[in-house]
DNA sequence: ATGGCGTATCGACAGTCATCTATGCAGGGA
DNA sequence: TCCCTGCATAGATGACTGTCGATACGCCAT
């Protein structure tokens, strides 16, 4: 469950095959991203001011229970997208720096495809 | 299932938060995008010379059936990732212009987070 | 200590998904 | 015309997932 090194140095998608290992751990990531609560989630402590959001922030934000939300974070989480910080009674959720990055570059397209 | 129109104008997913219609849309691409033989398919094809692939090509890179790899492959073509074009006998998939990179561009990050 | 509040975990359940086998369909050659 | 080949579709099934209610845990105030 430790959040991928694989997206550490990886050349683009489309530059050359991906094997076995490679799109499995990738994919992880990508099947995070791939729920539309998760998306909203992500886009919340991201435009929060200060980079981050408590978890009464987000929770208000859905029509959804808390323990689901609490769920969602821990997918976040574990793949490497979040990480958390307690201070007293509040849990704070931010942006793994960098992550996010490495996935864009992962996408990007060389200009002559 | 139609490929998202929502892709065409988005500020990054981390400048402002995402409303559920357009979460829901994204996370349909990221959610194709969260299979580790579909993430090779998709390598194999953007790796290819000419930037296209027959489906026997791919079918022979994995140990599944072919169906399993039509099923992948009609995912990929239903969030607009991919298009086919048949040409005799061989089905050829390539590349949607344009919908890696504006994958791309959602996920990356202003320099300062 | 005791209680209250914010989060996390557990167990259950319905829905979705990846895979298979079997079958159908289209194109080309004999 | 008939068959063979490449690919798509249909139906079934086991596994996974998003959601919930119930409960446990951690921190603070009283």
């Amino acid at each position: 469950m430790e959040p991928l090194q694989i997206l550490e140095c990886g050349p683009p998608l489309v530059r050359e095959e991906l094997d076995a290992v490679q799109s499995a751990e990738i994919a992880r990531v990508f099947k995070a991203l791939g729920d539309p609560v998760r998306l909203r989630i992500l886009s919340i402590v991201a435009a929060r001011q200060g980079g981050e959001a408590c978890v009464c922030d987000i929770t208000d934000a859905f029509d959804l229970t808390q323990p689901t939300i609490s769920h969602h974070l821990k997918v976040l989480k574990d793949v490497g997208l979040l990480t958390s910080e307690r201070r007293g009674i509040w849990v704070h959720y931010r942006l793994v720096p960098g992550t996010l990055s490495r996935l864009s570059a992962l996408l990007d397209v060389p200009a002559t495809v």
